[in-house]
Order: structure tokens, then C-alpha cells, then sequence
RNA sequence: GCGCCCGUAGCUCAGUUGGAUAGAGCAUCUGCCUUCUAAGCAGAGGGUCCUGGGUUCGAAUCCCAGCGGGCGCGCCA
């Protein structure tokens, strides 16, 4: 066990015999903002003071007085207006790191109990490119699967496909009447684009080319496959059987992996029955001819998802789940979904990762279901992002108006890598530098798209995505290659130095610096997974590399004496493997050279 | 109009129950490769945390008002 969780269960115990009324899960251990002040601190105490009307310094001494942690700090810290600092006896920290290298755990502790969760996340529309839109969704999904993965939950993955729906009528009308078949053969994705836009511009009556005959014409070939007509429903395999290939192309690049594909058309079969039950419930109601589900009136107007203000009055804002037509729309579907998630895979929690201009659907649909099935314990989670602009700050498109495909910013990514290591790196094989190249090129992407707040709006800039140094992959990356370049120098196996015998003892403030910062591994890894916060890990890491890049400066690990070298070694293997570990859970590789 | 989000160094952004002297990258400037990889390291300069009130031991963080920006608001997803 980590030794801030130990301190963190004893201070919660010497809380509670002062005041045994106490919710002491506020009372939390945090890594201290400096390191002069310690190791660990609490700030609870203080909370505690207040809410019991008593002096936070004399509380802070007497439950440091109850506190027994004498094993693990030298003595506990009363500062300021009442932070309790804590300073982990060396003792403490090697024991910490002795217990790594024999291969106990690796700084971090599994979730008791493990939950089911559902992450549905990428969810790309078949028939289109992917473009730099999904990148985010898909590599902050990927990484929040992978992490609560590690943390030892249930993880299922579902790429929600856009392969149903009102588009199919133009692709079809399209497909039948201007499809060119060579340019299919040569990239199905831009000709079905191609035939996707030339048709729906058609379709639009704001357009100069609106062609009333034409609207019909999808509508009617939607009304057509919906209604499961061979030809049709042939066309449209084809077309999902097509886009898949790209899709399965990207995501083999990008190292993602579902464990399930459950398009909106998996669903079709069962909206019908949503809809009747949710009729019979009596929580949909016919308006204007459509199905739709209104307000409960259950929270105040401006909570309220279902009502929304205009002109000063509170209007009618309801989810509606059959439209006019008969057709059925992606509220049904999700609310499909939410049942399949719930009662087959028995989710405990589900992960929606989608962009932010989605809340107020998330809202009704999550507030939906939960009337719907009031008896559900299962927790839902939007984990928004924000909008993707340009770099003047509009919403985002290249000069041309077209959206940048994923697959050229990735082949551009691999360019500009390469172009860097055969500069740096002119000695090695082309074909080794390639694989650098790839591995540093994706890994560049990944981390500059993973490193801001998923929530602030996204300011697409290739030069930001493509850097190769300060705070990027690559560093991250050199750091990893540069312990493997020791062990490669030193003609070291590293099993070698996690032996049962294994002695580690960080006597450099380099060394110790490092040493303290891997035991907070586990720490992060649990405030990514319950903040659905990836960029937290990234700092992590950063710092991480950084306090082993000056350690690399100030300690020699090759020339030092046995003693020394052993313990240093050991420091090098450890942080290779939480680089290397932290690292995948980014979806980003390492190198052992580069 | 109403709702959500945002406003922090020249630029792009972090900032973990409110917590200690607000951090990083890029850019600029000064040093450091005969020593385990210089995609690096050490150091310097650079701030009315949009503005004004409030809450309290303490506010970039919470509340109120205003200014500026992005997004959303019945049959698209």
C-alpha cells in the first residue's frame, strides 16, 4: 500500500476519536504544491475547524498528537493557518521502491470492487472520412478505457457507428444516380462523400440547386431501406462494409480497439418497442403528431432540460423520440442503447465521449432514462470536449472550407518525425527510422490532443499537434530511451536489478526527488479515472521525465560505485517501467532508441 | 431572450475537496556536447489571473453584477 493512502486511513482514524460526528472522507492526503513544505499535507483539518467552530491550529495538534505515523514520517508538520505537512522517513520511500523492483506493483493499486463500465466513444458516420473532429473523442475514450482498464474494472468498448438515419436516403439517391464506380474502386470514402454532398446540396431548399423531385427521391429511398428492401439494404452494407475498412485502417494506426461495434442500426429492431413502452408509461405523449417526452416539472425551470425561454416565457423543450413521419431519431436509438447497456451488459457506469454541443441531449437523455427506470443504479457520465476552431478562432475548416482527414494528419505527423530523426539520427537504417518516425509522429498527435483540458474549446494549429519538443510526446519518449540507452550501454538486462536482493537507496536530492515522485503514480491514475481527466496523467508524466532528466545530468549511473550504481539502476528500471506503463495508457509507445 | 462553457505571461495553455510565493511549453536573451543520446540541461526577462462588488483565516477557483468570445435551444446527430 502506498504510504500516503496509510497516512491518509490513519489521519482519518485520529480524526474521528476527536471528533467522532466527523465525515472524515473529505479528509484527503495530497502531494504538498512545494516541496519544502513536505511530501504529503492536509488541508481537512481546517474545513473541520470551521464546521466545528474550533481553532484549526489546536485541532491540527491534537489530532497530530493522535496520529501514529511515526514509521513512515519523522514527524508531522503543523504550518500556517493549519496545513498538516508530512515528510516520508527515507526508510519509508525505499521500502516503497523495494517492493516495485520485486515486482509487487507498480506504484498503483486495483479498484475494490471492480465496476462495469461502458465507454462509447470515436463513433464516426459510415460513408464519411474520418477528419480531425474524431480524434479527440477517439483518443480520450481510448485513453479513459485503458486506464480504468489497468485500474482493474470491467471495460467494454462500443464504437456507436453512425450507420443509420436520414443520410442513407441521399447516399442512396446518390449512389444509384451519379456514382462513378473507378473513382469507388479507387477511394470509396471521397467518392461516397462526393455523391453525399452533390445530393444533399440539392436537397436543400436555402440552396440555388434545390431539386424538390430529388428530396423526394431520398426520402423515399430512406422510407425504402427502412422498410428492408433488398436492393437498398444491399447498397448499404456495402456502403458500411466500405467505410469500415478505413475505419479498422485508422484505428490500427492509432493502436485503438473496441471490443464491440453496435452501429445505430443494431438498435433499429427494438425502437419500436421503446417507444410503445415508453408510450404506455405514460412518459411519452403525442405532440404535433410526433412522440415526445416532456417536462416532470420535478426541478426548478432553469435545471429543467425540458423547458427552455423565449420571449421572457417558459416554453416546452421535450425530447422527441418519433418524429412526425414515423421515422424514429438518434434519441430513440440512445435510448435503445441504454437499455441494451444496462440490462445485457449490466453496466454499472457508461461513458458518453462526445463533444460538448451535446450536453442538453445528454441531459434530457440521461433524465429520460431515469424516469424511465427509476429503479437503475447505473451512473451516467458525459465526458464533453470542446469545440474544435481554427486558429482565428472560428469554428474550424482549412481555407478551402474542407475539414483536414485524419489519415493526412497522421501521414504528416510520420513525415515531420522523420524528417527530425534522420536529421538527428542520420546513422541508423531508413527503415528503423521509419519506425521512429511512426511511433514518435502518432505519439506527437496523440499527446498535444490529450494534453489541454478536455473541456476548453480546441484550437486546431498542425504546428501545435506536429511539435517535437518542449512538453510533447518526444520528450516523454527520449526520456524512456535514454534509461534504455543505459542499460544497452551498461550491457544490463533489467530483471537484473528486480531481484528479490534488490537494494535501492535514493541518496541524491535528484535521486530521492524522482524516487517520491513515482510513489504518486497510482495517485493520478485515480483522479484520471474519476475526473475522466487524461491531461492530468500527461502532466504527471512531464513532470516525471523532467525529475529523471535532471537526475540523468546530476547522478552518473554507469561510473558510480557497485553500490550506487545497483541503486541507480534500480531508480532507471522503475521509471522506465511507469513511463513506459503511464505511456500506454495514453495509447503512445516507447522506443529503446531514438 | 434563456442555458452551458470560456477569459491566466507576447502566443498556446496547465492550475487536483477554496490553501501556502500563480506554473509549463513556444518565442526572446545568457551559458552548457572529448563524460550513460543536446528531441536535452542550467539560468534571465515577461502577470491589473477580463472588470467591479461579496463570502472568509485564505479566492484564478465559490456567489452576485457587468464586459468580451464560443456553443446550444421540437421532429439532424
Amino acid at each position: 500500500m502506498m504510504p500516503h493512502r496509510i497516512i491518509e486511513g490513519r489521519l482519518r482514524r485520529a480524526v474521528q476519536t476527536i471528533l467522532p460526528a466527523a465525515d472524515t472522507t473529505t479528509v484527503l492526503v495530497r502531494p504538498c504544491p512545494d516541496p519544502a513544505f513536505g511530501d504529503y499535507q492536509t488541508n481537512a483539518v481546517m474545513g473541520l475547524a470551521k464546521a466545528h467552530k474550533l481553532n484549526p491550529r489546536k485541532l491540527a495538534a491534537e489530532v497530530a498528537a493522535k496520529l501514529d505515523a511515526g514509521d513512515l514520517c519523522a514527524k508531522v508538520e503543523i504550518a500556517g493557518p493549519g496545513f498538516m505537512n508530512f515528510r516520508l522517513r527515507p526508510e519509508a520511500v525505499e521500502a516503497s521502491l523495494r517492493s516495485a523492483a520485486r515486482g509487487e506493483h507498480l506504484f498503483f493499486e486495483k479498484s475494490d470492487p471492480p465496476r462495469t463500465v461502458v465507454v462509447d466513444f470515436s463513433s464516426p458516420n459510415v460513408a464519411k472520412p474520418m477528419h480531425v473532429g474524431h480524434i479527440r473523442s477517439t483518443i480520450l475514450g481510448d485513453t479513459l478505457s485503458r486506464t480504468l482498464r489497468l485500474l482493474g474494472h470491467n471495460v467494454i468498448t462500443d464504437n456507436h457507428l453512425g450507420d443509420w438515419g436520414t443520410q442513407f436516403g441521399m447516399l442512396l439517391a446518390g449512389w444509384k444516380t451519379i456514382l462513378h464506380r473507378d473513382a469507388l474502386a479507387a477511394d470509396p470514402l471521397s467518392e461516397m462523400e462526393r455523391i453525399y454532398k452533390s445530393i444533399s446540396a440539392r436537397c436543400d431548399r436555402e440552396k440555388p440547386d434545390f431539386d424538390p423531385a430529388l428530396r423526394e427521391r431520398a426520402r423515399a429511398e430512406l422510407v425504402s431501406l427502412q422498410s428492408g428492401q433488398e436492393e437498398n439494404l444491399a447498397i448499404w452494407r456495402e456502403m458500411i462494409r466500405l467505410s469500415q475498412a478505413q475505419f479498422d485502417t485508422i484505428y490500427a494506426r492509432l493502436g485503438v480497439r473496441f471490443d464491440h461495434t453496435l452501429g445505430e442500426s443494431f438498435y433499429n429492431p427494438r425502437l419500436g418497442q421503446t417507444v410503445e413502452d415508453l408510450l404506455q408509461r405514460g412518459l411519452a405523449t403525442e405532440s404535433r403528431g410526433a412522440k415526445a417526452i416532456f417536462s416532470d416539472h420535478s426541478l426548478p425551470p432553469q435545471q429543467d432540460p425540458f423547458l427552455v425561454q423565449r420571449g421572457g416565457e417558459w416554453m416546452a423543450n421535450p425530447l422527441i423520440i418519433q418524429k412526425t413521419d414515423g421515422a424514429y431519431n438518434y434519441a430513440t436509438t440512445d435510448l435503445a442503447t441504454l437499455e441494451h447497456r444496462t440490462q445485457i451488459w449490466n453496466a454499472d457506469e457508461i461513458i458518453y465521449v462526445t463533444d460538448g454541443r451535446q450536453q442538453l441531449h445528454f441531459h434530457q437523455l440521461f433524465a429520460v432514462f431515469h424516469r424511465w427506470h427509476p429503479e437503475s443504479r447505473t451512473r451516467l457520465a458525459h465526458v464533453w470536449f470542446g469545440s474544435i476552431l481554427g486558429e482565428d478562432g472560428r469554428p474550424f475548416k482549412t481555407r478551402s472550407g474542407e475539414t483536414i482527414r485524419l489519415a493526412d494528419l497522421l501521414d504528416e505527423a510520420e513525415e515531420r518525425a522523420l524528417r527530425v530523426v534522420s536529421e538527428k539520427s542520420p546513422d541508423l537504417p531508413e527503415a528503423q527510422r521509419r519506425e521512429i518516425a511512426r511511433v514518435v509522429g502518432i505519439g506527437a498527435v496523440k499527446y498535444a490532443d490529450l494534453l489541454p483540458n478536455r473541456q476548453s474549446d480546441y484550437v486546431f494549429s498542425w504546428d501545435k499537434l506536429l511539435s517535437l519538443s518542449g512538453n510533447t510526446a518526444p520528450y516523454l519518449q527520449y526520456a524512456y530511451a535514454r534509461i534504455r540507452s543505459i542499460f544497452r550501454k551498461g550491457e544490463i538486462a533489467e530483471p537484473g536489478c528486480r531481484g528479490p536482493e534488490t537494494e535501492v537507496s535514493p541518496g541524491a536530492p535528484a535521486e530521492m526527488a524522482l524516487a517520491k515522485h513515482l510513489l504518486n503514480f497510482g495517485l493520478l491514475l485515480e483522479a484520471v479515472a474519476t475526473e475522466y481527466r487524461p491531461n492530468f496523467l500527461c502532466g504527471y508524466l512531464y513532470d516525471l521525465s523532467g525529475l529523471f532528466t535532471r537526475f540523468y545530468e546530476q547522478c552518473p549511473v554507469l561510473k558510480s560505485e557497485p553500490a550506487v550504481r545497483q541503486s541507480r539502476l534500480v531508480l532507471c528500471d522503475l521509471t522506465g517501467q511507469v513511463l513506459k506503463r503511464g505511456l500506454s495508457l495514453l495509447g503512445i509507445e516507447v522506443l529503446d532508441q531514438m
